[in-house]
DNA sequence: ACAATGCTTATAGTAAACTATAGGTTCAGG
DNA sequence: CCTGAACCTATAGTTTACTATAAGCATTGT
């Protein structure tokens, strides 16, 4: 297993050293080990929990709600099975929020590719609003 | 049809009224018909237009592809079909890509509520990342 | 040996999306 | 008639989440 540095983790990770560094200072990576010359290492762990974050964040997720998320991990030594079983559930109907109202887009959407000929015909009829009406 | 003054359409949508002028200074919605005193109108389709737009803010989307996803009305008489449909089925992709990453996460964390008794106990096998690793 | 590249910290700047303030007008109820 | 709530414009401030800069140390290729 061989640990990487800062930049790998950035390209592994779709994401730049600098907000790499931020969402350290910010507590949602943990410190990470550091190279004789004081370089950060990381593992492919760290790669998993970054990936995680942004994800979250590209779903709507603020950073403290993603931190949140995370916590039902970071916490596992502290927190009881209860506790953490209650967060969890309470991001879960977040979470089903979330797709349901995805879902209805989605559906107002493929109304409107469905209505469109696709040609050079006026999109007159090509609403999306129409559809989230009816 | 009665027509509502801008702090019932705020209310009516869960927004601001500092917000909503906001919205109309950056074009998400219309400038609105006004009283003889110079106070916004707005009908039932400016509520629906505005929750639509909080919706999609939810959802991760900036104002300005929300604007895009509104654009799909705006434009109708402008765009042909073919351009219509083109971007919506773009947008398609995008929230199908949402929905997939929503359910993914959602795995996790019913693998979580289940995998808790709920209890007193330690919560060491309640990791979200962990769930999420398999 | 030395330049290019990548890392370090600390700090400052930016863009998006609000949010609040100041100063004035309108309108409904007592 | 008058007070207070709701509205108006214009402008300034705030928060979140980065993003960039400066100045310097470490590592790698020629």
């Amino acid at each position: 297993m061989s640990y990487m540095r800062i930049g790998v983790l950035a390209a592994e990770t779709d994401t730049s050293v600098e907000t790499l560094r931020y969402y350290e200072a910010e507590g949602l990576i943990p410190e990470p080990r550091r190279s004789e010359s004081g370089y950060r290492l990381y593992s492919a762990q760290d790669v998993r929990r970054v990936s995680f974050i942004r994800r979250a964040r590209g779903m709507g997720f603020s950073l403290k709600e993603t931190a949140e998320l995370l916590s039902l991990q970071v916490e596992k030594e502290a927190a009881t099975c209860g506790e953490v079983k209650t967060l969890a559930e309470k991001k879960l109907c977040v979470i089903e929020d979330k797709i349901a109202e995805l879902n209805k887009m989605k559906a107002a959407l493929r109304q409107v590719t469905e209505a469109c000929a696709g040609g050079e015909a006026s999109a007159v009829h090509c609403t999306i609003l129409g559809a989230l009406e009816s």
